[in-house]
DNA sequence: TTAACTAGTTAGTTAGCGGTAACTAATGAA
DNA sequence: TTCATTAGTTACCGCTAACTAACTAGTTAA
């Protein structure tokens, strides 16, 4: 039976939902094979979650949560625009490698179809997460150290391009690379090419 | 009962597949719906397709075929590199605003983990494009058009890239742009950073 | 005209889904 | 020590999934 807190069996809850959506795929995932990851019955997982989309919801807020706390670190431990660029980017592919579930999550029918609490929580997330890359390419330019002709919105929508695309290849090619690493081989390129004229060549 | 070819009701199944699998998922999409919409009891698509993995390799293959013959027009059809560029990644966007279920096909678990001969040609169909890309990068290098520094294959990753990121952020708006404009600006800005510095403000 | 073929049907199977009702037993505070 | 609370159980419901068996009726060519 091995019973515990309410809290704790929740967040093991989200923590195997997570897992297995990744393995099973969002809408194949089901509450008997949670309920066997965490050890306890299918009814059981209802005791914690009233309904499945409740359940969904509280994964929404989870990532929402931890990308936040990833962002706040970011953003207090670097300064210079282009590092904190980086950091941004690289601590967001470490996420989708430690929850690989998110690009399938992103495109599942829970999201775009049965679940608009869910829906509007991403978009929010991805929202947010742009308008700190706008903010960061916005003060690179103002220091000279981005071309002026570049929109920091329409750069921020390049840079996130580049997180998706690199996921969306991840996945196709079976994971057989290293997400990070080539995530930040494909950043240097992006930035240089976004640099100011006058710096070319400093960068990588 | 309206009693067809097998040939045409074969293509009018799989068109609805596609349709249904944007509206409905990939995932959650049934034989029943599939059968309903064509005007079929549901066990008459299997005198079409004898398992529901047959339908969705049949799928694989209607985009492959699509897909080739939209980029074999583009080849013939323009010559310059930068025009072929533009000209394959607008058939692209076009092709998703036409089959809107793509990227969530690529993220669904019938190609992730169900059926692996429909993954092997999703990435087929990716690789093969990549490649078109390439060779095109490479070809403007040779002219002068692009940096010489940058290398065709990440120019290509960065502009694939690109399709994605548009798609994951127009499913997430809920659709509220319009995809080809958006591709369209979005890729000027980025030929333009690839574009040689020389050439600088000759674009857009 | 007939006989082979085949696109369709109806009726049914097995398996699995999310969710409920009613009960049990571990926990922790008075 | 007792007792309310609550994390868990078992047994079950209604529904829907993919798929099969057996039959029916249009189509086509000898």
């Amino acid at each position: 039976m091995a019973r515990m807190s309410a809290e704790f069996r929740k967040a093991e809850i989200i923590a195997a939902t997570l897992r297995l959506a990744d393995e099973l795929g969002p809408d194949r995932l089901t509450t008997q094979a949670v309920a066997d990851a965490v050890g306890l019955t299918q009814p059981g997982i209802f005791r914690h979650f009233p309904t499945k989309q409740a359940l969904w919801q509280a994964v929404g807020e989870t990532m929402d949560v931890q990308m936040g706390e990833n962002w706040d670190a970011v953003l207090t431990e670097t300064r210079a625009p282009e590092d904190r660029l980086r950091a941004l980017i690289l601590t967001q592919l470490a996420q989708i490698e430690r929850t690989p579930a998110i690009p399938a999550i992103l495109h599942s029918r829970e999201l775009q179809a049965e679940n608009p609490e869910l829906h509007r929580r991403f978009r929010a997330i991805m929202m947010r997460f742009l308008g700190l890359l706008a903010a960061e390419l916005e003060r690179a330019r103002g220091m000279g150290r981005i071309r002026s002709e570049l929109d920091p919105g329409d750069g921020a929508l390049l840079l996130i391009s580049l997180v998706q695309g690199l996921a969306m290849r991840w996945a196709l090619g079976g994971r057989a690379f290293a997400l990070q690493a080539e995530g930040r081989r494909l950043l240097e390129i992006q930035l240089a090419l976004m640099s100011h004229p006058a710096n070319m060549g400093s960068t990588s």
